[in-house]
DNA sequence: CTTTTTATAGTCGTGATGACTATAAAAAGG
DNA sequence: CCTTTTTATAGTCATCACGACTATAAAAAG
């Protein structure tokens, strides 16, 4: 041991640490994955394109600010029912060139995508396709390919794909959800199979098909389910390198 | 947005916290699940059990800081090739009750469990049976059980059980970690059938089989293989209760 | 030398899954 | 109005993974 205490927090005998959250907000638009962005207005990383944070105030947690913050980014008036769910902490000492900053990063899944309000000290907020998005600012990078990675694993395992979706939807829409982040195509009879075989992920909305929309033969509404967890698991189509 | 930029941090702004580390480290002994606790000297809490852990220091990530944390606990030379997992970061402003601390939590897991070193502030440290870990200090029973939860979930589909395996181990020991971190058997051919059949899980020691230790007839001794993920899952059997 | 204990090999039936075909019900376009 | 296109839905079939189980081998214990 050295001489101090494990917990005995003497203020300020160390050099504090400002606390900050970062979003991957993500969301479906025309068939393709979208991350939410902002463009920084100030040094460092003026004019580069960032995901949306901010501080944690005094008496917030990091779940408590980082729902804060989806609400300012989204202008969303409700986020309450959003799924919010916290990744990482990115604490490398030089990933802010100004001070010691550790980040909280949170994924946010939205099931449809208003326009961003923008504004404040950001020059601009906006919906970019994922696989558009170029150099960010920091290591959101880093925390932006975390997420992705952290969605198409909970795809397999949960119910977190009905996150995407409206309150009501189609098997089809379902299975673009998955299509569209694990980027693979999946055999649409064996997913209607699998789902509806699955207890509780989906369950059939008491009346209704949806007619006008689409131009083929009218789907089945559905609804989520009561169920979290997918026993046994829907695994992604595996990838055609080695799995060593 | 409010009047701040969302990525402008003026030093002491806002109030500052400190950042810590909180270690659930994990191994096996004698059949049994056991953590590493430390006993508080001081208040809060003084006189209960805490999970080991510190400050993150002003240079330091905060994985470097665990490590750190974890060499100095148990006192083990080379901690550079165990197994480290950021878990997640707890940040409810009342969890220590003199000042705000958010801390980042890890799980790190041992082959085999050195006696710790204890001394330091704290009044002890040892092994305690997972099952008979009483109420700890701050909010390290919920650190505990999620740190518990995480593992038994990356055994389903990650190599990470031989973490808990000295460098070459039978089939049985392997089998011995899911056993004891599930909470359940397992049908001894079943499990070797499915290790095996999993390329690069483990790959067997060119000439050995272990003969002295045991009673009934000498197993064969594995080695870690190159693979990190297990694809298909070995899936721990399903709960009784219904899976909604 | 028998019993006990553990490791390893193999069998069998069931269920999940991938690949595929077929049919139904709508819009689109002549 | 009829054909084509498009999407949803139903069903088939073979393979494979897996749980349950039996059998054999090789050591220690008595």
């Amino acid at each position: 041991m050295r001489g101090h205490d494990r917990h005995a927090y003497d203020k300020y005998a160390y050099e504090p640490f400002a606390v900050t959250v970062d979003l991957a907000v993500l969301t479906l638009r025309a068939g393709a994955l979208h991350v939410l962005l902002v463009e920084r207005g100030q040094e460092p990383y003026a004019g580069r394109w960032a995901l949306p944070g901010g501080f944690v105030l005094p008496d917030e947690s990091a779940e408590t600010a980082a729902r804060r913050e989806l609400a300012e980014e989204t202008g969303l008036k409700d986020v309450s029912g959003l799924h919010l769910e916290q990744l990482r902490t990115y604490s490398e000492p030089g990933r802010d060139p100004r001070m010691r900053v550790v980040s909280v990063a949170f994924a946010a899944l939205l099931p449809h995508a208003p326009e961003p309000t923008g504004g404040g000290d950001a020059l601009q907020a906006r919906w970019q396709p994922y696989e558009d998005v170029g150099p960010l600012a920091f290591d959101h990078d880093r925390i932006l390919a975390d997420a992705h990675d952290r969605i198409g694993a909970d795809l397999e395992r949960t119910c977190l794909a009905t996150a995407f979706c409206p309150p009501e939807f189609t098997l089809g829409e379902l299975q673009q959800v998955y299509e569209t982040v694990w980027g693979t195509g999946l055999d649409r009879p064996n997913f209607r199979r699998k789902v509806l075989a699955t207890p509780g992920f989906v369950e059939p909305v008491p009346g209704g098909a949806r007619l006008t929309g689409g131009r083929g033969k009218p789907a089945a509404l559905y609804r989520a389910g009561p169920a979290t967890a997918l026993h046994p698991p829907l695994l992604r189509p595996p990838r055609e390198g080695r799995s060593a």
